[in-house]
DNA sequence: ATGGTGGGCAACCCA
């Protein structure tokens, strides 16, 4: 079959619910995962979410931050296994398997923390916790030996020259200073390949996501590629397709990332 | 060098 899965941080699942037909529509997704839904597993829409033809969640939020959730019409059983990552329980990933006809697929959706904005982990807390937690799930990715297994998400970080406007002014911006980046490609070593980077040269700019701070955003075009998609050696040759669908970031009331969906003849 | 915008949720926290 071929199988699209999506990622998308949606900023907030129940403002942007009527996004969702938009996303449907452009990128026709077995199965989406988003990030940033803002909403607890009590208030969770799964109505106003039934019509959009996706009949399998799985997710996990909290009040007021973070949150992720995976929409699949392809059946899944949840599969937590992983840790408590820094011990905060603060709903920043969900793992499930997905029952494809030829065999389950894992897939792992994340929300890496943003990091504030000193990149110092002593002066910013926050920065020491994006640092750990990259950290943490880089060893426990290196500790199991994947096959079969696609790992999405806000990822917060932007590893490679060509994923920011300017690597030199953004080599000391928190999501792309050196700690970062290195973090990053060792949990990609871990066990992955870059799926979008499959599709694109290293060369060329690739973005996901554009600040709200920024009137023209598609003009001045000062982006950064937070999204990711990952998946493991074995899957690579199975690789059909991947789409940026950079129009999202001119919907009504839009979100500041864009969703990103890989194609998967598996 | 600075501040710019947006969401959650009711004062600021976070991005």
């Amino acid at each position: 079959m071929t199988l699209r899965i999506a990622t998308w941080n949606i900023n907030s699942l129940r403002l942007r619910l009527p996004l969702l037909d938009r996303l449907v529509e452009a990128l026709n997704p077995d199965v989406i995962c988003l990030q940033e839904t803002k909403v607890p597993d009590e208030l969770f829409p799964a109505e106003a979410l039934a019509p959009l033809g996706f009949p399998h969640v799985h997710y996990k939020g909290m009040k007021g931050y973070n949150g992720v959730a995976i929409l699949s019409k392809i059946p899944l059983t949840s599969h937590d296994d992983a840790p408590d990552w820094c011990a905060k329980s603060d709903c920043r990933h969900a793992g499930v398997i997905l029952s494809v006809p030829s065999g389950p697929i894992e897939l792992h959706d994340f929300y890496v923390p943003a990091g504030g904005d000193i990149p110092d982990p002593v002066a910013n807390p926050k920065y020491g916790h994006k640092l750990d937690f990259i950290a943490e799930t880089r060893n426990w990715f290196t500790a199991r030996n994947l096959t079969r297994t696609v790992l999405v998400g806000d990822l917060n970080i932007a590893p490679l020259e060509h994923d920011v406007w300017s690597h030199k002014q953004l080599l000391d911006v928190v999501s792309h200073t050196p700690p970062e980046t290195e973090g990053l490609t060792a949990w990609l070593n871990a066990g992955f390949t870059d799926a979008m980077r499959h599709f694109v040269p290293d060369t060329e700019k690739l973005y996901t996501w554009w600040s709200y701070r920024n009137r023209d955003w598609r003009g001045s075009n000062r982006g950064r590629r937070l999204d990711h998609i990952w998946v493991t050696p074995d899957l690579k040759p199975k690789l059909a397709g991947m789409t940026i669908h950079t129009d999202a970031r001119d919907w009504p009331q839009p979100s500041d990332h864009v969703p990103v969906c890989v194609e998967l003849k598996v």
